[in-house]
Order: structure tokens, then C-alpha cells, then sequence
RNA sequence: GGGGAGAUACCAAAGCGGCCAACUGGGGCAGACUGUAAAUCUGCUGGCGAAUGCCUUCGUAGGUUCGAAUCCUGCUCUCCCCA
């Protein structure tokens, strides 16, 4: 359940608290992203007691493929597998159907797809990936979706959302017809798209908010449109989700992105910007983003970032980690993602005490200054 | 003392008469990354210039040739083998 704490005067924005089985998740929240089981690089104790991480993300396609379903009913579902005891979300897969393009079919029933390990064949449909989720046991799950690309026409976006609508029927059914495996409660939330096309937006959050599940999802954004066009969908398709449910704008995004959703009513983020970027060098803080493999911070040996209240940003120096970046020691990997996600744990977490103390907006706008500064 | 091999850009290493300012790695410099096929990918890396381009380079000094990193000679240095 989800309970709205707190709401800007001056924008859409709001504070909640969104109920799981395995704990209470704050609202503005961000997720980081655990595709295969693991937060790249990162040891599931340095995301609670350093960084605080209140739900972290799995992946259906990747989980499915290895180690299978199999292994993980065995081990009595992802939580336990992976010693993770907070709230866990899985994508449905609905994001590799697009980002494999060419690896994989569309037909009525499902996306036939081939594996990027093995080559082997393999179908997901709106079915199945509620059952493989059932054995992930993620406190949240998603409808299987088609997330368009773009740019891509309107012809082909309107067909991409009717079958998208289709799955969601479907989903929906398999979801109210099964009991969850592990003994407590998974949400299913159901994704809006509709490409960069304003109608086609509004039609599908219509359906997406009639169907009344406990949350509601964004996709198909931040692949490439402008973000202007995002930002105009999300006020579009916010207008018409019930706003007394959970917003998930799925993939996004840069800090900026979050705020700016979060201006315009968005509850919920994930991206591998953190720790992808993180992975390659590149930093956010509180004085702007940095590119920690430029030549001007050998020598610097301030801390990574005082701003940002995870261990690892006041201990080490920009210099230390510049070092074990540019020598390819996983160290340096693991602290960049380790400081980006506190960096973002720590960007919504105020943007939540701003919204409850009354001036989010003067402090969003002093903080997108501060973000699109390159030092 | 005798015999052999070699000296190429920051490093390693190709090239062995013109297509060479010089393959390729590494290193260096910069960029990209948004529901993770990514600890990945891209560009640049002798000087000047926006650029056609111009100038200076392949141990060193000469020579042969229309033309040399590539062929010849002297010198310097390095490595290996034998005594």
C-alpha cells in the first residue's frame, strides 16, 4: 500500500511511504539497478549500511537465463538467493525485447528471443514472465511490455501500445489466478507507453490506470528523445494516473531527470547511470560531475565528495580513485559505483525533505544548476 | 680476441626502394554511456594550421638513386655465442 506523507505547493511533487512485504520504501525513491542477482560490483552490506539502498532491482530476462528458474525455486526465490532482505522490484523483461533488437520476434503470443549466451531459443509472454517473477519472489513485479524505440513512427508506436495493452490483459489474468510462492504479497505494476506521441500517451494511461493495480509505470522514456519530449509525456500521462498510487518512471535517468520528475509527480527511478557511469569514470557530487580519468585530478587528493555521506566518498581522495581507475583495479569500479548511488540515494532523499518542508522548487532549480556543472 | 644479431615515435613492435608522419599493442589525452549483451565503446596521440597543406623525423655522418626508415660505407652504442 501506499501512502502519500506530504505535497509541494508549487509542483506535483509529493512524499510517501509505498508498504512492501520486506519493509517500507520512502518516496522520492531510487532504485539501483541489480540485473543479474548483483549491483555490479557491490556487496549487498555496503548497500544497507553504507549507502542505504531501501529496494534494489532484478531482472527477469537476465535471472532467467542463469542461473534459471530452477536454481532459483531451489534456493526459495531471489531474496534468499541473494541474502537480500529488503524490498526487491524485477523488470520484466520488457526492456531486453528492445534492446535486442534483432535477437528477437514479436508475434501475438510473446517475444521470441535468442539467448545473447548461448544463442538458444527462448519465449517470454505475459504469462510466463508473471510466473518466472512469482519464483523470483520480487515484492514488485512488472507486466511484460514492449518498450519502443525511437525515433520510431506513430503507426508502429500504436501498435506497440495495443500489444502492450493485449499483454497486460494477460498478465493481469495470470496475476489474479496465481498465489505468490513464498508466502507474502508481490505487487504487479503495469507499464505505460506510447513513444514520444502525445494521444497515444494519454489512451494508454488510460488503460494502465483502469486496470487499478497497487502502482503504476512509465517505460519507453530516455531512449534517446529529447528531454523535453519526456518531461511533456510525464505531465500527459501523470494528469491521468491516479495519483493516490505509486509513479514508476522506469530507466530514468540522469540527477537532473529525477528532479524534474519528481517536479512533475514521479515517486519511483532506476538506471545503471550510477553504476555503469561510475564504472567508467564518471562522478557526480555535489559540486558538479566529474570525470575522474581527467589528468587534473592526479593530484587532487580532496576527498571524492564531502557532500555525499557515504564512507567511501570521505575517505578516499579524487587522486586515490583517479589511480585505481585509470589502472583498471576493480576497487576503483566498485567505489565510483558505491559514491554515484549514495549521491543518488542522497539527491532524493532530500528532494523528500525539501517536498516536506515546504521548497522543493527554489532547491530544485539551485540543485540543476549545480548538476549540469562539468569540473 | 673471434663470430653473429640489432639500433624505428613515451614503451613494445611491424615496415625492408615510392601507396610512410610510419601497421598493431600498451601507455597517454578527451568523449560517450538513462527499465545493464557494457569494469564497455569511440576519437586523438611528431610540430604548425580551420583545412587542401607545410615543416622536422626511423642511432649517427656520409654516399647511391628521380625518390631511402628501407640499398652501400665509416663511426657510436646494445645484445648473443665462442675463446
Amino acid at each position: 500500500m501506499f501512502k502519500i506523507i506530504s505535497r509541494d505547493k508549487e509542483s506535483k511533487a509529493r512524499s510517501g511511504v509505498l508498504t512492501t512485504a520486506h519493509g517500507d520504501i520512502p518516496t522520492p525513491i531510487f532504485m539501483p539497478v541489480g540485473t543479474a542477482g548483483t549491483v555490479k560490483g557491490i556487496l549487498q552490506r555496503d548497500l544497507t549500511d553504507d549507502i542505504n539502498a531501501k529496494i534494489i532491482l532484478g531482472n527477469t530476462y537476465h535471472l532467467y537465463l542463469r542461473p534459471g528458474t530452477e536454481i532459483l525455486k531451489t534456493a526459495g526465490g531471489l531474496h534468499k538467493f541473494m541474502a537480500w532482505d529488503r524490498p526487491l522490484l524485477t523488470d520484466s523483461g520488457g526492456y531486453q525485447v528492445f534492446s535486442l533488437t534483432g535477437n528477437r520476434k514479436l508475434t501475438a503470443e510473446g517475444a521470441i528471443f535468442k539467448s545473447h549466451i548461448d544463442g538458444s531459443r527462448h519465449i517470454f509472454t505475459p504469462e510466463n514472465t508473471v510466473d518466472i517473477q512469482r519464483i523470483i519472489g520480487a515484492d514488485i513485479i512488472m507486466a511484460f511490455d514492449e518498450c519502443a524505440p525511437w525515433p520510431c513512427d506513430y503507426n508502429y508506436a500504436k501498435e506497440s501500445v495495443a500489444l502492450t495493452h493485449q499483454w497486460l490483459d494477460r498478465a493481469v489474468e495470470r496475476f489474479t489466478s496465481t498465489e505468490p510462492l513464498w508466502g507474502y504479497e508481490q505487487f504487479l505494476f503495469p507499464i505505460v507507453q506510447g513513444g514520444t506521441f502525445d494521444d497515444l500517451r494519454r489512451i494508454s494511461a488510460e488503460k494502465i490506470a483502469s486496470v487499478g493495480l497497487m502502482g503504476n509505470a512509465i517505460g519507453g522514456l530516455s531512449v534517446g528523445e529529447p528531454a523535453e519530449d519526456m518531461y511533456r509525456i510525464i505531465d500527459i500521462v501523470n494528469e491521468i494516473l491516479p495519483d493516490d498510487k505509486p509513479r514508476y518512471l522506469m530507466g530514468v535517468g540522469t540527477p537532473s531527470n529525477l528532479l524534474e520528475a519528481i517536479d512533475r509527480g514521479i515517486d519511483m527511478f532506476d538506471c545503471v547511470m550510477p553504476t555503469r557511469n561510475g564504472r567508467n569514470g564518471m562522478l557526480f557530487t555535489g559540486e558538479g560531475t566529474i570525470n575522474i580519468r581527467n589528468r587534473k585530478w592526479i593530484d587532487d587528493f580532496s576527498p571524492i565528495d564531502t557532500d555525499t555521506p557515504s564512507i567511501v566518498s570521505n575517505t578516499y581522495s579524487k587522486a586515490y580513485l583517479r589511480h585505481l581507475v585509470m589502472a583498471g583495479e576493480n576497487l576503483g569500479a566498485q567505489i565510483a559505483s558505491i559514491h554515484n548511488l549514495a549521491f543518488y540515494l542522497k539527491l532524493v532523499g532530500d528532494a523528500r525533505k525539501k517536498i516536506e518542508e515546504g521548497n522543493f522548487r527554489p532547491w530544485k532549480e539551485q540543485m540543476v544548476k549545480v548538476l549540469s556543472v562539468r569540473l
